[in-house]
DNA sequence: ACATTATTTTGGAACGATCCAATAATGCTT
DNA sequence: AAGCATTATTGGATCGTTCCAAAATAATGT
């Protein structure tokens, strides 16, 4: 009786219109707030907007105006909670700035990878934030720029061109990670987990940079890389205990590894922080609360999403603007590890 | 010279249909892989969209179609890493039936969850995966159901009418935990962590339960609600260590809050499993390689994503079917900590 | 070859909003 | 009270697609 059958048409802009005794022109200023509606007719019209129960819809709104209010975030492992952090402030900032965000996850797989790009570029977004999949080619930046579509690349470099970035400075954070490693006076040092790419490129410079700085000898057998995984870590960091029995510290890839390590020393019996000693990268949350907490280099994983928000935010607004970049400064940060 | 001027007008199925010299009709149709096209015409369109670079305009398709393939993801907390990997299940499943995922966070904050629930309204999806914050009204279920989008809650459940859900049987697993400490020979249980709630009441139950089956009286006092984040259970673990010696054993709320115990154990020179036992509820990826390796119950959050997603996609396409549910059968898995 | 049926193709009217130029109502001067 | 600037309001045209009923074309049977 009282429910009407349910594919009712949706409520318009018109319906309001007429309930209102104005025109749809004048519903659409109201709607968007314009002043320059009467107030008088302006809360009229909302009135009748309520009572009809009238929702916006922003679709169509989108389609004639030729704008949008959504951008697509795609990340490329929300298992690995610095990306999850970084996911959050980014959201976090987004939504803020009245924006919703399409998420999409890729896996670390390429197809994936560009078969989601290619559905966001049909859903005519604002903006992509991308955190490429390893092994993207640099021809990416080019082809989403050929979209027209601003374009934040996080955490991983993508190519030598200038393009609007938001990462952290690798080498240094793991040059500090390492030099304090030193200081606490080991000499034998493992550079643990990761896979080559860009990043792991800074990272282990990072790590030959201050051996190099405190007269120590790199030695390619001490690198081990290995999915940068809690599982991968853990493997290798069994693997090493056993085949270098003279190292004594890792400077981790990130704490993902670290807390691989971690697991693996206690396995053995070893209490991290006393009989070896192991720096993260990355200040996840988890690694305020480890056990034992974890030593490492904070790069500010939210503040990285919020930043490559505001990014993406100011390139959409000023898109002929010069290309810019934010590198977190990385801080030590000294727990019970290392 | 070669670039024009940058605000060109999108190419449109009007301009394939001029290039291909059929109508935008045949366009359309070939679009949607229609087989009432010939298949000779149907590559001649096709060329001629590739040969201009056309790109689909969904939003205007959907607002003709009135059709919808996106579908809202909203969650409360995404640091929680059980949650990323029900979001990582649940976007995988969507995106391999055709859809894309709009993805908000709530932080637990009610007010941003009104707020993006009804962003997401105005945007036409197709449905809602929802993880409410504490403190959801179950009004909301009829508010949902009314706006007509088909909803599916996630984890927490919200009320006691009948509604799609897809969660774990909390009392169950925290029994099964429960019950595998005291066969270790442990008397004086704690349950450690949690917030108040519907989800907590569960697993308390579960707890009593397994306490009652083996004939320990319950004791209020050894129930120890904290925030469900390491952080939170560290302290309180803390705490608890020093007021009460006598417990020996802790069933946690979940993995989180075990975390937060093992560092809390190790900060005092305990050694988990052995001077004390820890349970976790979940089995994330990291309990895992955790230091110890946690003992856990496993409910399979990625599966618990692709459930949640089956069922929404299920509502979709069958909007008068009876609600179901999907409950986890919870399984002990045995690591270190206990 | 012709009627009949099956296969392809098509033009215009939607979908629900915004844009823009034009009109109506109001306020201010003198 | 008329003229003029300001302020409010409005009707179509439009965004890029799909829907639908009808038209054109091809295939079939006799």
């Amino acid at each position: 009786m009282s429910k009407p059958a349910s594919p009712a048409r949706a409520v318009t802009i018109h319906d309001v219109a007429a309930a209102a005794g104005v025109s749809k022109s004048t519903v659409s200023l109201v709607l968007q707030g314009s002043t320059l509606i009467r107030d008088e007719t302006a809360e009229r019209v909302r009135e009748a907007a309520r009572k009809l129960g009238y929702v916006y819809n922003r679709r169509a709104a989108e389609l004639r105006s030729n704008s949008s209010r959504t951008i697509g975030v795609v990340i490329n492992d929300l298992m690995n909670p610095f990306f999850a952090e970084v996911l959050v402030g980014l959201e976090r900032k987004l939504v803020d700035a009245g924006y919703i965000v399409f998420m999409a996850h890729t896996s670390e797989d390429l197809r994936r990878q560009e078969q989601v790009l290619a559905t966001m570029r049909e859903q005519n977004i604002a903006g992509i934030a991308l955190c490429p999949v390893l092994g993207t080619p640099q021809a990416l930046l080019k082809t989403v720029k050929s979209w027209g579509i601003p374009l934040v690349v996080m955490v991983r470099p993508l190519g030598t061109s200038a393009y609007d970035y938001a990462g952290s400075d690798n080498e240094g954070g793991v040059a500090l990670a390492t030099a304090h490693l030193i200081a606490r006076g080991h000499r034998h040092i493992a550079f643990l987990g990761g896979r080559r790419g860009p990043v792991f490129e800074q990272r282990l410079a990072g790590y030959k940079r201050a051996l190099a700085d405190a007269g120590i000898a790199f030695d390619e057998a001490r690198v081990f890389a290995a999915d940068p995984t809690r599982e991968g870590a853990h493997d290798c960091t069994l693997a090493m205990l056993d085949s270098h029995a003279e190292v004594t510290a890792a400077a981790c890839y990130n704490d993902l590894v670290a807390f691989g390590a971690l697991s693996a020393l206690g396995e053995r019996g070893l209490r991290p922080g006393k009989d070896f000693a192991v720096m993260g990268f990355d200040n996840v949350l988890a690694a305020a609360h480890s056990n034992p907490p974890l030593s490492t280099v904070d790069v500010r994983p939210g503040a990285l999403g919020e930043a490559a928000a505001a990014l993406l935010l100011h390139r959409i607004s000023a898109p002929g603007s010069a290309p810019s970049r934010y590198i977190a400064t990385p801080h030590l940060v000294l727990r019970q590890s290392a």
